[in-house]
Order: C-alpha cells, then structure tokens, then sequence
DNA sequence: GACACCTTACTGACCAGTAAGTAGAGTCGC
DNA sequence: GCGACTCTACTTACTGGTCAGTAAGGTGTC
C-alpha cells in the first residue's frame, strides 16, 4: 500500500497514445480500431472515448506528441556534430525497425487521402520539421567540411528522408534493407 | 450496329481492375470497398464478387498485373542506356504523382501488416523486382562509366528505390519535392 | 455535491461475402 | 430451324461482423 507502489502517475490516457502509437505504426491509422486498444488495456470502448471523442481527436493528439517529441530530439542534440546527428537519425529508424513499425511520417503519408482535415494539417506540419532537420544535418555537416555532396542542402535533406523513410517500408521485406541504405548514405556523404 | 460499336472489348473484368489500381494508389487497399468500385461502374456490388470472389483475390490479380507490367516495362527498353532508364524510371513516378497517386510498393507496404496472406507474398515478389532493376540501372551505369558512386550496386539501388518511393509520399505535401529529389539522385550519380 | 473517470447499452453506417434467381447468348441434337 | 440445355455475367436480397460514436447511469475522491 505504499503510495509508489498503486501506479497513478500512468494515467489511462497516457496508456492509450502509447498503444494508439504502436498500432498506427504497425497496421496503420484506418487499420486499427478502439476495440484494438480498449481490449488490450483492460477497459471498455467508450473509456476511450471519453479521453478521445473522436478517433481524429486521437491522431491529432499522436501527431502534437510526435511534434513535441521530435523538437525535444532535435534541441537535445544541438550541440552534436553533424555525423553524430545523423548515426542518431539512423538509430531513430532502428527503433522503428525492432518493433516491426515505420516511420510515422511514412504511414500517415501513404494514407493522407483518407485522413480527417484536422490530421492532415498536422500532418504536414510534422512532415516540415522532419524534412527541415534532416537538411539542416546535412547542410551544416558541409559547412563544417565533414559531410560533401553535389547540389543543394535542401535537396540530399529530402534524399536523405525519403531514402530512409522508404528504406523502412523496404526493411518489412528485407531486414538487410535498413544497414544496407544506411551505410550507402553514408558513403554519399563521405562521412565515415 | 457495327461490330465494332458495341464495345465488347472493354469487359467488365479489366473496369474493375483499373478502378482498383486507381483507387488503391490513392487511398490504400483496406480503404477502398467494393462500394466504391461498383457505385463508379454502375453494377451491383455483387457483381465484382463475380469477378473477385474474395477482395484479396482483386489484390494478388492487382499486384500479378503489376509485375507483368513491370516486366514488359523493363524489357521494352533493355536496349536503352542505363541514363535513359533512369529517366523512364522518373516518368514512371510524374505519372503516380500526376494522379495524387503513390508508388504501388509505397502502399503496399506501410500497408503489409494488414494485407492478406497471398497478398503480402506477391507484394514480395513485386518489390524484388522494382528493387534489382534499380540496382542493375546503377551497377550498368558504373561499368559503362556513365554513373559514379561509392560503395555496392546493390547499395546505390536500394536508396534510388527507397528515395524515390518516399518522394513520392512527400510529394503529396509539397509538390516540388519529387522534382527535388530527382535532381539530386542525377547529381549524385554524376549523370547530367 | 461536484467532478473525473469510467460503465452498460445502444444506434446507424459500412463492410465482405453468400445464396438463389435470371436474362441473354451460344451450342447441340434432331 | 427449333426446342432443350448450358454457360457467362450479372441481379436482388440477405447475413453477420466491425466500426465510430452517443446517451445515460454509476462510483470513488476531494
């Protein structure tokens, strides 16, 4: 009975963005239900209904936490040099990979057309920070001389993550897929 | 009444098919019902059941024409120089994102958790064959001194593959990217 | 007694899939 | 050249399941 030991501090709500977070990165946003979630934590379906009205309400919720989140990777990383910035993005996409999930921007992206307005939106602004970052590594990594490649920053950022977003879908088939993208960026990139 | 008026060629069976591509490109295979198929061909939903007694059965015939397809696709133009089928490798991407349309594999995979049995095993075969044609346009571009790039074929064509299928999911939210990235994959080829 | 956090019980929509019937076109025996 | 048969390509009518979402009630805590 002592006060640690009655877990309070992991809140319903809390338990189902986690399993929300889970079953879109592996089935997909359509392909899960309440049900899915509901059964696992042991409560009813209209318990999560009352923290998420409606099934969009849940998603946007996904993706503002993503947004936090990857602002939080991004600041906690600042000071990185650019190649460990990058080995960073790429242990990212393991974690992804041991859970047999993808990118989360892979997944709502494939599904964009039959996602609600308000998801969409959110969406796009999470696609943006991605995007921005993987071609604020890459272009500071050639200021600093450590990273060399022809055309623009912005150009490698977007190769960079649509290679590595697309490597995910590819690991499904093949484990290979993910180590064998990785080192072929890294060798594009001279680094290492 | 020329024989030729009533069009008979045009069966049922293909309207059907092309229908499903269309909207399976779009909107993902689970979200698309035979509703919306047989609403658009003004036939009875039974009527596609006729056809494709199971919606898996609709899926393997999509994807079985896809690698006919492909393979034609790849045959037809052995004759090209590895820098030419680069570039019909592009054209084949403008005309997915002409149709807000995403890459066959892109879908089938972020979607694969969920697919059917027999499907997920022609989504395999699929994905192996866009992936070693990848692989041999760059390793032919090497030998033939047209294409430079570190590291293995194998490597180079994985992340031409898995850039272009995640271009074409960041097209959907900015239409520039797909010409973006394209330009640097040419770049980083050293072709052009 | 008010509030947070659930429950039970339900609705209506949509879905894949099935069963049985039918219209028309082609085939065969005679 | 005509009825009987058969096959293709559908139709109508239905089932059972799953889904998001709602309404109203209960229960423990402050």
């Amino acid at each position: 009975m002592k006060p640690e030991t009655d877990a309070r501090i992991t809140d319903t709500r809390k338990k189902i963005l986690d399993l929300a977070e889970a079953l879109m990165l592996s089935r997909g946003f359509n392909a899960f239900s309440y049900q899915h979630i509901s059964a696992e934590l042991g409560v009813r379906n209209a318990a999560i209904h009352y923290h998420f009205p409606k099934k969009s309400d849940l998603g946007v919720a996904l993706i503002e936490r993503y947004c936090r989140r990857f602002e939080r990777f991004t600041q906690a990383q600042a000071e990185l040099s650019p190649s460990e910035q990058l080995e960073q993005y790429f242990e990212l996409a393991d974690r992804y990979f041991g859970q047999q999930q993808i990118c989360p921007s892979g997944i709502l992206s494939a599904e964009l057309q039959t996602l609600p307005d308000d998801m969409r939106q959110q969406t796009q602004a999470f696609v943006a920070l991605m995007r921005g970052w993987a071609a604020d590594i890459v272009r500071r990594g050639r200021d600093v001389g450590v990273m060399h490649y022809p055309g623009s920053a912005e150009g490698m950022g977007d190769v960079v993550f649509a290679a590595m977003q697309g490597a995910l879908q590819l690991a499904r088939f093949d484990q290979q897929a993910l180590q064998s993208v990785k080192l072929q960026i890294r060798q594009l990139l001279g680094c290492q």
